[in-house]
RNA sequence: GGUGGGGUGGCCGAGAGGCGAGGCAACGGCCUGCAAAGCCGUGUACGCGGGUUCGAAUCCCGUCCCCACCUCCA
């Protein structure tokens, strides 16, 4: 089986080849940092951050980039407004900020959620202001093959011919004579209603910092045109993926397209679009005002709970938020690390006698121990299940792929529950590498049991405890052993008797 | 009007002609001093009406409803 993904372009699931091999590039979009993050920003980033994890995992060397709008008119408009008289402050919008001041503040805001849920960072993060020349460059070979042309206004606006491309519409299908007339679209110095902005040519509000001197007059760069311009300095002219919201492909990508073509670029091999994150079933956007932010999702449940939510789903389906939704991904989280805390002490002490065996057999033997157990450790358990990497090659197919592990932790009880050290090692590495390759593992939590002097501390306190319950349910002084249970539940403790005594946990 | 995607058991969510993915919740059982965890089992799921087929959630026809994009949007 090959990999496998749906590109928007063709419409079809095609084989995923390299164009070059052993290479990935990708580019995915990133947000415009006009406020604060909400989850189905994050939602985009994750899908592609357990995409890169598997390109990676599967032995491809992944170079991707993710762009940081941080100049538009959002942008201005709120800095500006900022200024006003009647302005009030929140505490997301302090008074007279300026544009560069407010977008970098929400590009940290970005860094800081994707951080929070153990979205890696990209290859490259470039900005839309740190590659001015690059868009000029494009605007002039656009321009020179017919397909561009200064506003007729005197705006300063530079277009995009739209009926100069005859492929406008191949990467959404639709025909130029069907789109809705845009509410707006006054003459603006346009040949066509449906031409987009390259160029914008400074307007009397617009702050001084943000314009750039340009051929074509002072201005600032259109949105789409960043795009092209940054995907193809860090990927090439060509290269393989182009990711982003089911939201942006029309314009935006299909705009991208347009404008990179017709200069003559190759441009991406694939799309790939993931579906937006509902609230109750209707998209969750600024403009309805139904987000929900990381930072309310993280007051109800854990982060790895939250990446497995907004993971869990197909990447292109889209993704029903609930109340309960959170609980319901944190019990199957805790599910999983239940088992891998089990595992992890069988596994443990069948790595120690088998190191001890090696010792024993290397002194018989007069040789040296060391990397030779270690080596057969990991050729025999480091990779994951066929199933697994078969539902992942099939367009990333990460619901069936959770399935998988799912089946693999139940399999992993049930050897636990029969003392089967051999299956127990088995499925606790299937596990722990099906884990890894979804990222669930590279959520930092900030628990104090990750602190080893914490951890030291509370073992040795809630230990005394559990021995003096042992010893009360030896002598059957149920009342005891019960009330030393409440006062650690009540602690925040969890408390779970088993074969080899009990163990305890933070709730 | 155009384009794309959907309607699956209490909820989420895969699948796309033939053994009821998986998770969460519920109920029963095993285990347990009691719990917890875990394991086993239970539910007559595929919007509606027709049709094709030995067999349809999956194919065909019809029909209803929902969502997204066409203006900024992950």
């Amino acid at each position: 089986m090959a990999q496998r993904f749906y590109d928007t372009k063709t419409a079809a699931v095609r084989d995923f080849v390299p164009l070059t091999e052993g290479e990935v590039s990708l580019y995915y979009c990133g947000a415009t940092v006009q406020g604060m993050p909400h989850v189905g920003h994050v939602r985009s980033a994750i899908v592609f951050d357990i995409l890169i994890r598997w390109l990676e995992y599967t032995g491809l060397q992944v170079t991707s980039v993710r762009n940081v709008t941080d100049i538009d008119d959002k942008i201005l408009e709120k800095s500006a407004a900022s200024y006003g008289e009647d302005f009030e402050e929140d505490d997301h919008y302090p008074a007279e900020e300026p544009w560069f001041a407010l977008a970098y503040r929400f590009e940290q805001e970005f860094a800081r959620a994707y951080a929070t849920l153990g979205v890696r960072r990209p290859t490259y993060e470039p900005r839309a202001t740190g590659h001015i020349p690059e868009m000029f460059a494009l605007i002039h070979r656009l321009v020179d093959a017919g397909h561009a042309y200064p506003a007729t206004d005197g705006s300063g606006d530079v277009y995009f011919d739209v009926r100069s491309w005859d492929s406008y519409g191949e990467l959404t299908r639709q025909r130029l004579e069907d789109l809705q007339d845009a509410p707006d679209a006054g003459p603006r110095g346009k040949q066509d209603p449906r031409d987009f902005a390259l160029w914008k040519g400074a307007k009397d509000t617009d702050p001084a910092t943000a314009l750039w001197d340009s051929p074509w007059g002072r201005g600032r760069p259109g949105w789409h045109l960043e795009c092209s311009a940054m995907a193809t300095k860090y990927l090439g002219n060509h290269f393989d993926i182009h990711g982003g919201g089911l939201d942006l492909r029309f314009p935006h990508h299909e705009n991208e397209l347009a404008q990179s073509a017709a200069a003559g670029d190759g441009f991406a091999e694939f799309w790939l679009h993931n579906g937006m994150v509902t609230y109750e079933g209707e998209k969750m956007s600024k403009s309805v005002g139904n987000t929900i932010s990381p930072e309310q999702m993280l007051e109800q449940a854990r982060p790895k709970a939250v990446r497995y939510f907004l993971g869990q789903a197909h990447y292109r389906s889209q993704l029903d938020y609930r109340p309960t939704s959170l609980q319901e991904a944190q019990a199957a989280v805790e599910r999983i690390e239940a088992f891998l805390d089990r595992g992890a002490d069988v596994v443990a002490e069948a790595q120690l006698r088998r190191e001890e065996a090696a010792a024993v057999a290397a002194s018989l033997s007069g040789q040296s121990t060391g990397e030779g157990t270690e080596a057969v450790y990991v050729a025999q358990f480091s990779s994951v299940p066929t199933a697994f990497r078969a539902a992942m090659e099939d367009d990333l197919n990460v619901p069936q792929a959770l399935a998988v592990l799912h089946d693999a932790v139940r399999a992993g009880n049930t050897a636990l529950a029969a003392g089967d050290t051999d299956a127990v090692e088995q499925h606790y590495a299937d596990v722990q590498a099906m884990v890894d390759v979804l990222g669930l593992d590279d959520v930092p939590e900030s628990e104090p049991t990750q602190d080893p002097a914490a951890h030291h501390a509370l073992d040795t306190l809630i230990r005394a405890q559990l021995d003096a319950r042992a010893a009360a349910r030896e002598a059957k002084d149920w009342a005891t052993a019960d009330r030393i249970r409440d006062t650690l539940a009540a602690a925040g403790v969890v408390v779970e008797d088993s074969a080899g005594g009990a163990r305890w946990s933070l709730q």
